[in-house]
RNA sequence: GCAGAUGUAGCUCAGUUGGCAGAGCAUUCGGCUGAUAACCGGAAGGCCGCAGGUUCAACCCCUGCCAUCUGCACCA
């Protein structure tokens, strides 16, 4: 009794004989650091996975097994690698290693968009700082520019996200510019042409008239400027009156016949140079119409008393106040639907085709008069409505998009009235508005068209680099028609209805990027594929001079000739053959009559094209990614949810087109990665954070464990906090495994425990849970549900191992003598544990999983690495529904114990649950579960105490409970004995071995052991 | 403006067919000192975005609103 009382006796070990126990206990031993030290270690992995080439390695144990291909869309080449980058790589990465443990050949093939504008610019800027002009480089050396800038970024961003400690074929990636891709790429357009879906058709484009130049999107801003205003009359042609109101059905008219005979349209724009475009006029259902009747005018001006004018009610007011008009009475509503057509304002000068009425929902009546002038080749809203209602228009004698406008500002000379010897110009060199606005406004004043005009500051789109106004132009380009049947394999049907089929077949994940595509596809227009540019892939074609007629295509007898010279002059010298001179000679000759009929195309293709490709070029032409014959090309396509429009939408168009099927059975999408406050990161917000940063700060892996634990299918915040939430769950897993590492040192191959039968329950169970785990661990990769795992196993760590397992085994695996069968129980099972564990964290922690291995394992490590390992194989042998039942009995009523002792301790009782005997009581039949569960275990091991003793009856007054678990009560009772100097357990028998006698009888035999072996 | 998504503890996430709001981490208090810049335990912490509705009962189903994000349209 000596020793026990309370606090003090715990601190005499080892007093009595002066021994320090310690080096006869089995204590952890590793060398493996508590702090990771990650930013210094990993680039020391990355160096060895190169030197022992990991990534041919992991091909050749691949081989035999079902491929899995994940097909890497191309970031663009044009900077550091951001957060976003990050984020999709490092899934990437997860899948990918999942995918190869999980017993498929899963290559990775990373690649990069190189093509297109924003590279273009740079190259320009530099040229621009230099003072020299673009147009006097030869096209070859300025793409040479190109190649060599796009080159230097992909060489940096290989170098970060192989930082990132992303795997795959980093010495041969995919790169849009190399020559086969170039070549491959020119040949999928060629499929178009053949197929004869290709087709040159016009659309209205941004158009520097300064520059004589298209200009894309991101090369426009936006400036304050004054525009005219013009309200405009279109005398309705026919059309029919249905719903008068009282007033005038009083007047006897004959309502069902009544015309519109005196009505007009009115319409509102800024841009009155383009009253000759104009083609229709578009109205809204969502509006209500009226028809009204000038009753009489402030002062004299265009308004006349009398005239009738069809108006959006809501702006009828505007309208009247515009126009001077002192009374503007209203006559009815009026349906725009029963108006069929309007004259234009200078019907009968050129101008004689009916105006027609198109429902477009864009319109709205906030602006204007409700009604919108339809100009198809001066505005994009204008095209869309040209091109939904194609047909009408031909019908009525309008079979193109009216050029009007050339390049260089002026009217076109076969414009009526405004072009011909002495065309008016709409914007002049200098960059300003020129004549044509107000010629226009005097010819629509004697048309007596005019109803008011005015002045409006507004938003207009200027060219970034000129700062001139830019104006919509409809120009030549090379469209992909999605509504022409064509006809591919066996496949036969419109290019639309083809992919509309095959994204019901594709698997979205989230689903809901179903409906997202789906509805994207239903509506577009047809695929513009021509970029005014020089840095990309031309569309080879040729034209035959003065028809719309090119090659190849398939009436053209000699089109496999031709796309075959093509093709080799493309595999000799890339894409650039297409530009030098003597391409037509090269590849053209003795395959038509006479050369000079023919004229190239000089047009490149758009980069989306390119891209859309990739499946053709990468995934084709490698066997490392070849499907079985039959499957679709890829398996997953992963990206942000942005590419539903762009990269998913034209590898799907692309491969529909040319092989009838999407190229993919599944697409991934992932949010966007916002800063803490959950705001778009930006420059100008200055909320950005840098990945290479935190890399610096604190590793790639707690960049990964966080990718791994967040809801990637939704936005994430992402902010020091986040880090800080991945560091400390990170620590706890290190922490874990180090333990594991440390006493694994004494583990020994030759003595595992290696049936299950013969381990004791509570290694059983542990060997249940792993058991447990593998299904789900193996089904949440399968569902690309990475924060599941991570959850999973970071619980398992905690809640199993660390405050349960861990804890409970110490003095099991520290004191048990060496071949203690429970100890070795412990270690064989603390063995599959680590297998386990190790193998399922690899996909996230990439870096220190290996490290891990490298820890335990160092030259004999077998396989060389982690990755090259699979998920284990689980034997159902561990699975004991049984067991798992009782030991969750067991750790029910652990709770209340572990309950009553911390109120001991917070009394000072104790401090040392070894100091404790607890008492428990199982008062009711209703916990004879419970009670029966403990049989053949060691209750006092499990409660971490001294001695434990249960009692199935009634428990004394006073003692603890837990207010969930019923009918358990537990006395707290102190151990009874003197404490073991080497165990620290308080026991009776300490002293009863008379060479020991400061150890219990358990510890004096473990001792002897020791002693005999040491001596 | 239109369409879609999301909103649960300080953070990251669970929440089954409606049935007493959960976990890990962080915080805080305590214990241990043989996992030690570690380990174990206790506690506190929530108008489940807001407002209605259905229901005996709503985080869950319905309606509206708000906030954030994404995409589209940014206009005549």
């Amino acid at each position: 009794m000596a020793k026990t009382d309370g606090k003090n006796g715990s601190r005499d070990n080892g007093e009595e004989t002066g021994r320090d126990w310690r080096e006869t206990l089995f204590l952890p031993k590793t060398d493996f650091p508590m702090r990771a030290g990650l930013p210094n270690k990993e680039p020391g992995h990355i160096e060895r996975w190169a030197e022992m080439n990991l990534y041919q390695q992991l091909r050749e144990h691949g081989k035999g097994r079902e491929k899995f291909v994940l097909h890497d869309g191309p970031p663009y080449a044009n900077g550091n690698i951001h957060i976003g980058h990050a984020l999709n790589k490092i899934l990437k990465d997860i899948i990918i290693r999942s995918k190869q443990m999980s017993g498929y050949d899963a290559n990775y093939v990373p690649g990069w968009d190189c093509h297109g504008l924003p590279i273009e610019w740079k190259v320009e800027e530099k040229y621009r700082k230099k003072k020299l002009d673009k147009d006097e480089v030869p096209v070859n050396e300025f793409r040479q520019e190109c190649r060599d800038f796009a080159k230097g970024w992909i060489d940096v961003q290989k170098q970060q996200f192989q930082r990132l400690g992303i795997e795959g074929d980093w010495d041969n990636p995919y790169l849009t510019m190399n020559f086969e891709a170039e070549r491959i790429i020119a040949d999928e357009l060629m499929k178009f042409a053949m197929n004869g879906s290709l087709y040159q058709g016009s659309k209205p484009v941004m158009w520097s008239v300064v520059e004589r130049t298209a200009l894309a999107e991101a090369e426009v801003e936006y400036q304050v400027k004054a525009s005219p205003t013009i309200w405009v009359k279109f005398p309705i042609q026919t059309g029919r009156i249905k719903n008068l109101t009282h007033e005038i059905n009083t007047a006897g008219q004959d309502l069902d016949n009544m015309m519109y005979s005196d009505a007009s349209v009115v319409i509102w724009t800024t841009t009155p140079w383009t009253i000759p475009a104009n083609r229709a006029i578009a109205f809204s259902k969502r509006i209500n119409y009226g028809l009204y009747e000038v009753a009489s005018v402030e002062e004299e001006g265009f308004a006349k008393v009398g005239e009738k004018l069809v108006l959006a009610d809501a702006l009828a007011e505007s309208v009247q106040k515009a126009a001077k008009i002192e009374e503007l009475k209203r006559l009815g509503d009026v349906d725009p639907s029963d108006i069929e057509t309007c004259s234009h304002p200078f019907v009968g000068q050129g101008y004689d085709f009916p105006v027609r009425l198109y429902e477009a929902n864009y319109v709205t009546d906030d602006a204007g008069t409700g009604f919108v002038h339809i100009a198809p080749g001066h505005g994009a809203d204008d095209y869309i409505v040209y091109m939904a209602n194609q047909r009408q228009f031909a019908a009525d004698g309008i079979t193109e998009v009216p050029l009007t406008v050339g390049a260089d500002g002026y009217y076109m000379p076969d414009v009526p009235l405004f072009g011909g010897d002495d065309p008016k110009l709409v914007i002049n060199q200098k960059g300003k508005f020129d004549n044509a606005n107000p010629v226009l406004i005097e010819a629509m004043i004697e048309a007596g068209a005019l109803l008011a005009q005015g002045k409006l500051k507004h938003d207009y789109p200027h060219s970034w680099r000129s700062k001139a106004p830019v104006i919509f132009r409809n120009t030549p380009q090379w469209f992909v028609a999605v509504d022409k049947t064509i006809e591919v394999g066996n496949t036969k049907g419109t290019l639309r209805d083809i992919a509309m089929n095959e994204l019901k077949e594709v698997q979205f994940i989230p689903e809901t990027g179903r409906n997202r595509i789906t509805a994207m596809v239903e509506g577009r227009p047809d695929w513009v594929l021509s970029r005014q540019r020089a840095w990309g892939v031309p569309l080879t074609l040729f034209v035959k001079k003065g028809t719309t007629k090119y090659i190849p295509s398939a009436n053209f007898a000699n089109s496999d000739k031709l796309m075959n010279n093509i093709n080799q002059a493309f595999a000799k010298d890339g894409a650039d053959a297409w530009f030098e001179d003597d391409i037509k000679e090269r590849v053209l000759a003795g395959l038509v009559d006479n050369l000079d009929d023919w004229e190239k195309v000089t047009d490149i293709l758009d980069v989306w094209f390119d891209s859309g490709c990739t499946h053709s070029f990468v995934v084709e032409q490698r066997e490392s990614l070849k499907r079985e014959a039959g499957k679709r090309t890829a398996n997953l396509y992963l990206e942000g949810s942005d590419q539903h429009r762009g990269w998913f939408q034209s590898s799907l168009l692309e491969s529909c087109g040319t092989r009838g099927r999407a190229p993919y059975d599944a697409v991934l999408t992932h949010g966007f990665t916002l800063d803490k406050n959950g705001r778009k990161m930006s420059k100008s917000l200055n909320n950005v954070v840098d990945p290479l940063k935190i890399i610096k700060q604190s590793g790639a892996d707690i960049l990964r464990l966080w990718v791994g634990s967040v809801d990637y299918q939704d936005d994430q915040k992402f902010g020091q906090e986040a880090i800080r939430t991945a560091s400390d769950a990170y620590r706890k897993i290190r922490n874990t495994i180090r333990f594991m590492l440390g006493n694994l040192a004494h583990y020994d191959e030759a003595r595992r425990v290696g049936n299950v039968a013969d381990m004791p329950e509570l290694e059983r169970y542990m060997l249940h849970r792993l058991h447990n785990l593998d299904k789900s661990i193996r089904e949440d990769y399968a569902a690309y549900d990475f924060k599941k795992v991570f959850a999973t196993l970071l619980n398992f760590c905690t809640t199993d191992l660390s405050a349960f397992y861990f804890d409970i085994r110490k003095d099991t695996l520290y004191c048990e003598a060496e071949d203690n069968a429970d100890r070795l129980a412990a270690l064989t099972v603390m063995d599959e544990i680590f297998n386990c564990i190790t193998a399922w964290l690899s996909p996230i922690l990439a870096f220190s999983m290996e490290e891990v291995w490298l820890s335990r394992y160092d030259e004999a490590a077998n396989p060389k690495s982690v990755h090259l390992r699979q998920f284990p194989d689980v034997p159902d042998t561990w699975h004991d529904i049984e067991i798992a039942k009782k030991w969750r009995r067991i750790r029910k009523v652990r709770r209340v114990v572990t309950g009553a002792l911390e109120v001991e301790r917070r009394e000072k009782r104790i401090g040392s649950s070894l100091e404790s005997a607890p008492v428990v009581y199982f008062e009711n039949v209703n916990v004879q579960e419970l009670f029966e569960a403990f049989e053949g275990q060691e209750a006092a091991d499990i409660f971490i105490t001294s001695q434990a003793s249960l009692k199935m009856e009634k428990a004394p007054g006073g003692v603890f409970r837990l207010d969930d678990v019923a009918d358990i009560a537990v006395l707290p009772d102190m151990a009874q004995g003197k404490k073991c100097a080497r165990s620290w357990k308080v026991l009776p028998d300490v002293g009863s071995d008379a060479d020991y006698p400061d150890l219990s009888i358990r510890d004096a035999a473990a001792a002897r052991a020791y002693d005999q072996k040491h001596s």
